[in-house]
DNA sequence: ATGTGATTTGTACTATCGTACAAAAAATCA
DNA sequence: TGATTTTTTGTACGATAGTACAAATCACAT
C-alpha cells in the first residue's frame, strides 16, 4: 500500500534484489543459514551468484537486510494491534485480544511485511535454534521492547500473577508459536489427519485458546515449592 | 548398567568414541549441524579428524549414532514414568503427573541417556528447526509411539476435550519445551534477572503448571467458530 | 616378546564454500 | 544519441568442507 513514495532509496529496479531477498528468506527459513549457499539462493532467484554480492556484499549482509526489511513495519503493526487490544474493556476479553494480537500476525502468508508473516517468523525460529549471531543481535535490540509491551499488557489483565510467571508463559507462547510454524506436519501426523497443522486459522485459534488458559493458571509462587512430587522413581 | 556382556560389539575401547559422540552432541546442539565441521568435533574431543571417519564413517552416521544411543533407553524410561503417572488416582493429579513425566526427563543434565537429557533434547530441537533429514526420519519412527501414548494418557484425564485439541496442545508443549532449552537466556533477560532461564527446576515447574492449565482449557469445537473477533483492523 | 587386530595419526584429494573483480549489458539522463 | 552510472554476468581465488587411505601406534592374547 504505502508504495508510491519515490524516495531516494535504492529501489530503482527492485526486481532482482527483491527476488534474491525472497528466495533467501524462503531457503533460510526451511533449511537454516549454513545449509544454504549463496549459489543456491542465486539459482532460486534466477540470478547470478555475483549479483548477491553486489546487492548485499556478504551472506551475513543478506540475512541482516531480511531482518531490517521486516522489523520496522512489523513492530509498528504490532503496536497498533496491541493498542487496540488494550482498549478492550472486559478483562478476560482483553487478555484474549492481547494474545491474539501477538499471535495472529505471525501466521499471515504472502509477503506481508507489516504483520511479520509466517515465513519471516519461521526464519526467526530457525535462526534462534541455530544460535545465529547476526540474528541474535538484531533480535535482542528490536524485539525486546515489543515483548515487554506485550508482557506488561498481559500483566495488566492478570494483576494477581507475578511478572516472573508471565515472562515464563510468554516465553512458552513464543516457543509454541515457533514450533507450530517449523513443524506443522507433526500435528497432522499425530492427529492422524483429523487436524491440519498447516491451517493457519486453526493454529491461531488453538494457540490463543491454550495460551489464554496457560496465562490464567494460578500463580506459581515459591511459597509452596514441593507441593507434590508424583511418580518419578529414583532409578538413575 | 547392562555393560559386562562382552558381546561382539566393537566397544573394546570406548574412550575416544564416546568423547567424539559427546563433543558432537554438544556442538550440534548449540550450533546446528551444518555449522559444525568434522574437524571442529575432532578438536573438541581431542581426536584426529580421521578418527571420526573411522568410528562413524560419515558425518551423517555420527548424527545417526547420537540418536540411536539415546532413543532406546529414553523411550524405555518415558514408558516407565508414564505408566507410573497413569496409576495416579485423582484425575487432576494424574494429568499433572503425566505432563511432568513428559517434561522432566527433557531437562536432566549430564550424560543421562535414559532420561533423554537437556543436551539431547536441545539437539532434537535444533535438528527439527533445520529440517535435518537424518533426524526427521529417525524421529518420526521412534518418537511418534511415545507421543501417542502420552496423548492418549492426557486424553483419558480430559475425556471432554476432543483429541484434536489435545494434539495441538501437546504440540505447543513440545515447542515450549524446545524453546526453553534453546534460548533460556531470553527468560532471564525479559524478566530483568528476576527469573533464571537456565534453572531446570524452575523451567519444569513453570512449564508443567502452564501446560496443565492449557490442557484444561475448554474444548475448541468448531460449533462456535467466530465466537468473537476482537481488535484486528482490516488493513492488509 | 611378539604377532595380530583395533585404533589413531597424518595427509591428500576433490568439491564446494564465500567473495572479489573485470568485462558485458542495461538503464538513465544530458 | 552519446555519456555515464547501475546492474548483471562470468570467472577465478583462497579457504575449508567431507572423506579416503596408508602408515604409525596401541592393546593384548599367546
Amino acid at each position: 500500500m504505502i508504495r508510491n513514495a519515490a524516495s531516494k532509496e535504492t529501489a530503482r529496479k527492485p526486481n532482482m534484489r527483491e527476488a534474491i531477498l525472497a528466495a533467501a528468506e524462503e531457503l533460510f527459513a526451511t533449511n537454516g543459514f549454513n545449509a544454504v549457499s549463496v549459489r543456491d539462493i542465486a539459482q532460486a532467484a534466477g540470478a547470478n551468484p555475483g549479483s548477491v554480492t553486489y546487492h548485499f556484499k556478504t551472506k551475513d549482509g543478506l540475512l541482516l537486510e531480511i531482518y531490517r526489511r521486516h522489523c520496522g513495519p512489523m513492530n509498528l503493526r504490532r503496536s497498533e494491534l496491541l493498542a487496540a487490544a488494550k482498549r478492550v474493556r472486559d478483562l478476560q476479553d482483553r487478555l484474549e485480544a492481547v494474545v491474539r494480537a501477538y499471535v495472529a500476525p505471525a501466521f499471515t502468508s504472502g509477503s506481508d511485511l507489516a504483520g511479520g508473516g509466517a515465513r519471516f517468523t519461521r526464519l526467526r525460529a530457525v535462526m534462534s535454534a541455530e544460535g545465529n549471531e547476526v540474528a541474535r543481535k538484531i533480535i535482542a535490540q528490536t524485539f525486546d521492547d515489543t515483548s515487554h509491551a506485550f508482557i506488561d499488557a498481559i500483566h495488566d489483565s492478570l494483576p494477581h500473577v507475578p511478572r516472573t510467571d508471565i515472562v515464563w508463559r510468554s516465553h512458552f507462547l513464543l516457543g509454541a508459536l515457533y514450533y507450530s510454524l517449523v513443524t506443522p506436519d507433526r500435528v497432522s501426523r499425530l492427529s492422524r489427519g483429523e487436524a491440519d497443522g498447516n491451517d493457519a486459522a486453526s493454529a491461531i485459534e488453538q494457540l490463543v485458546q491454550a495460551t489464554v488458559a496457560a496465562f490464567q493458571a494460578p500463580a506459581l509462587d515459591q511459597a509452596a515449592p514441593a507441593r507434590r512430587r508424583p511418580v518419578v522413581s529414583s532409578k538413575t
